[in-house]
DNA sequence: TTCTAATATAATGCG
DNA sequence: CGCATTATATTAGT
């Protein structure tokens, strides 16, 4: 659809056609166009693409050398490195994005086993909340001093150690 | 060969700001081939996001009646909030990722302080794990009872009970 | 200052 | 239309 004005953009007067008419690899290319928008062919973006892996700022001169090799102006590989540039960031960034949420999934299941675990823990002494409290642990350390006391004045008044029984009981 | 852009760079700054009235016609001679790309004005970007803010997706005449209240081609309108959707789009996912970064780390800390939490959660009697573990909850119940054993023992052979005299010692 | 990388925006074509 | 791509213009940084 769309009023396809080619007319307007064409002012230039054909921006001078990159004679790249006669590519190697032959693919596609039946339409009519002579528009100064060109699609870069397959095998032109694999060259570029294949570049930019170990430079990915190419200087001006090997701009130049690699327009030759590719067969498009200096210019617009410029235009394609730049482009490409912003183009792989955003990819990484979306990247990013998926591996952020997919940890944050991980994370939060995490944090729900947790608190789940934290409220579970009660004291079977005063059936409250867990040693984290301060009352709590207060409580726990005087049943501990207690018991350690009544030990001590047990060993004293007898002449044997009773608690083996004890432990022994269950 | 270069292609040094010998253009000027006076427009730096204002550009010129108003160009109110015939600014559409091409005031512009350039003696080089005349661009088909034309930046707006900050006038008619001003009205172009004003309308979207109501209307993200006008049809065909709204565009029309738009393009000539402006003074651009409905062409560019279409062009204007194709890009401008995307645009906010990027916008809202950037800024998405952003909270996501942040709730991310949020919760890696809420994280990490439980998992001190649960670490630092010791059994003053056994000094192993918490109450979850099953064994670790016999042996706090053979404490509870080895010291209840020790209570009535002592209140057996004493005439009194000095466990007063333990508790107040703290 | 000039240069260029990074960015924003305009425009094209495809699915 | 949404999307990726190509191209141009402007801004920022060394």
């Amino acid at each position: 659809m769309s009023s396809s004005v080619t007319g307007a953009a064409a002012g230039s007067g054909g921006v001078g056609g990159f004679g790249a008419g006669g590519d190697d690899g032959g693919s596609n290319n039946d339409k009519r166009k002579r528009l100064a928008y060109k699609r870069l062919t397959s095998a032109q973006t694999a060259k570029l693409e294949k570049y930019i892996i170990d430079c990915p700022h190419p200087d001006e001169a090997q701009r130049r050398q690699l327009a030759e090799e590719v067969g498009i102006e200096p210019k617009q590989v410029k235009f394609w490195f730049q482009n490409k540039r912003t183009q792989i960031k955003n990819q990484h960034e979306r990247a990013d994005n998926n591996a952020l949420r997919a940890e944050n999934e991980r994370i939060q299941n995490e944090n729900l086993l947790m608190r789940e675990a934290l409220n579970n823990i009660l004291c079977p002494f005063c059936g409250g909340p867990p040693s984290t409290d301060e009352d709590h642990e207060l409580y726990v350390q005087r049943m501990a001093l207690e018991n350690a006391h009544l030990k001590e004045q047990a060993s004293q008044n007898y002449s044997f150690n009773g608690l083996t029984e004890i432990y022994n009981i269950y």
